[in-house]
DNA sequence: TGCAAACTACGAAGATCTTCGTTGACATCT
DNA sequence: AGATGTCAACGAAGATCTTCGTAGTTTGCA
């Protein structure tokens, strides 16, 4: 029994945004997506797809001809993972170091404040 | 002028990490230190700060035997060219879900979450 | 002086990630 | 049926990252 704590890669990150936005997709959609943004061949994001699923990072429906690609974990479980690691190796495990640059990276709007002051309220009442 | 961003690999990150924590360190220092948590060796710590040097992570002292490296950036500089990489990538721009994942990844302690109210406080005052 | 230890430099292998060309199957249109 | 277009599969090249062995230099010491 291996637990292999897989984190997607970059190019992988890019499809799973991609998915998490449209939801489950085919590879021609996923790349029409792509290429907005990035300059990637088909064939290049057909067979990154065709290893996330084998590394389980997507699922695959083939019972149509296109095959349709959901993501395996609900996007913000991967989010977990990712940011658990950059924690570690990043901020030593400090939250607070990564939220003060998280505020500071990016001007949150008055709304997003609210509603981390609320998270903040509730963190407190356990 | 070609401004490159170069982000540090994981490698890369583990030796800038032990060097926030010591300061100016030699090769030695941070293997020394990298052991404790990581296997590799000392060859493998010299060659990575060596290319971190050329890439302009790290600046190289060589007025002693044992070069002594520091960190070109200062620690909150480089966490925040990640985070704010993170940001774009894995959040959508979203501030508040970036923070909201930090804070729910590991408990926080009560006095670090009076420091983020604070901050809070701070950032709508503008 | 001569040997051992500590150090840098370097090249190259190994590992992983990314890209894409080619092939063959299937579908669509005329 | 034949031409054209779309698709999955696959292999392999290319790019990048990581690891380490070897060589040559300097230092410390018996």
């Amino acid at each position: 029994m291996k637990r292999k704590k897989t984190l997607p890669t970059d190019a992988e990150l890019d499809i799973l945004a991609v998915i998490w936005r449209l939801g489950p997709a085919t590879v021609r959609e996923v790349h029409t997506e792509l290429i907005k943004s990035r300059n990637t061949g088909y064939t290049t994001v057909l067979k990154l797809m065709q290893i996330m699923a084998e590394k389980g990072l997507l699922v695959r429906d083939e019972s149509e001809r296109s095959h349709v690609y959901k993501a395996k974990q609900k996007e913000s479980v991967t989010q977990k993972h990712i940011v658990k690691d950059l924690l570690s190796r990043v901020f030593s495990g400090s939250t607070e170091k990564l939220v003060m640059q998280a505020l500071s990276a990016k001007r949150a709007a008055a709304e997003e404040i609210e509603q981390i002051r609320r998270m903040l309220d509730e963190l407190e009442e356990n």
